[in-house]
DNA sequence: CATATAGTTCAAGCTGTTTTGAACTGCATG
DNA sequence: CATGCAGTTCAAAACAGCTTGAACTATATG
């Protein structure tokens, strides 16, 4: 299964009693692998996010357990999607990172293009195969109409996910009011 | 990334100009791939359901260009989750297969019990972050809400889901309805 | 009960994705 | 302008999931 929904290897292994922040930050991990990403690019946000300071590429290496090219990759990453800053503290030699917006907004934003042109394909996928049976003599009323109930799982499908876009942004809205308190 | 929702691969290359039956048995493979199950499992469920007569594992091998042990595989998992039927048919050695009820509602309900648990599980995980960050006398006030703004990102996603599979309930019995015309 | 065919199992292989680490580039400093 | 460190790149390794096919088991038939 190469699925897109879902999660075979469950959640994050309980880490030391005290060691609420790795907690933390890999639950953000999974939740964000969740909705597509990958897993470490919500460990470095989370992490920044909950130091809530600017930190450098060699530190997110040493406390994530990431290569440096791993980190590089990821920040990149964060980076062009808006929601890690990379700031130049005077003094010093290298850049520092810093969590910037909430990864919801961003998720949305992401998925709200790459799941919708693909439903949508399919949809015109299903609709290109009942014309062509339609066309088709030997193409039995009965299969065609087996073809548009298809249809309507794709249709479903898509609907689906567009409540689902919606709830979300919703949810954003709400969460921008509590992250403002 | 081992995403869940999404899918970088596009979707069905459109093939023969009249094969609208691999078309469409393509593109169900394609949507229930999107809903995390595998993506043969719905095409032998589609090629049954348009081909709407029973069929033997062998014929299914040669149409869909499977294995033998694939077949049975996913014969196994689609009869597991009532989707499809097993039949033998008087005088006939081997057993023959038939698609049974719509997958939307099977996926639905595979989905409800994998996704659930593990969005909770995440949130979980969280909440014992906190609880314990507040326990620790070194974190400070801002953290713990962090975590807290963090457990809403969780809430939220698991909110998400609850009116993504409501939805989907809700076409299904559309869908039924539309079934039994 | 022997044989043939259907069906199952599972280790090995394949495919696609993520991570690593070594080589490289660029930049700031002495 | 040499040196060292920060950051990037990318080929190779590691990994995960899916599929294959050969060995096996079960079942029907003569």
């Amino acid at each position: 299964m190469k699925g897109y929904l879902w999660a075979p290897s469950a959640a994050t292994q309980l880490s030391e009693q005290g060691d609420w922040e790795s907690m933390a930050v890999d639950a953000v991990g999974n939740v964000i692998e969740f909705w597509g990403f990958k897993r470490n690019q919500g460990r470095v946000w989370a992490f920044l996010y909950l130091r809530d300071e600017a930190l450098t590429a060699a530190e997110l290496e040493k406390e994530l357990a990431l290569s440096k090219g791993g980190v590089s990759m990821l920040l990149r990453d964060l980076e062009r999607w808006g929601v890690v800053l990379r700031v130049r503290k005077q003094g010093d030699a290298s850049w520092r990172y810093k969590a910037e917006t909430d990864l919801l907004q961003m998720a949305r934003r992401v998925i709200e293009e790459r799941e919708f042109s693909f439903i949508s394909r399919i949809r015109a996928d299903l609709a290109q195969a009942r014309r062509l049976a339609e066309q088709d003599p030997a193409a039995s009323k009965a299969k065609i109409e087996r073809i548009r109930r298809m249809e309507l799982l794709a249709e479903a499908t898509e609907k689906a996910l567009t409540v689902f876009l919606k709830t979300s942004r919703f949810d954003v809205g709400a969460m921008f009011d509590l992250f403002r308190t």
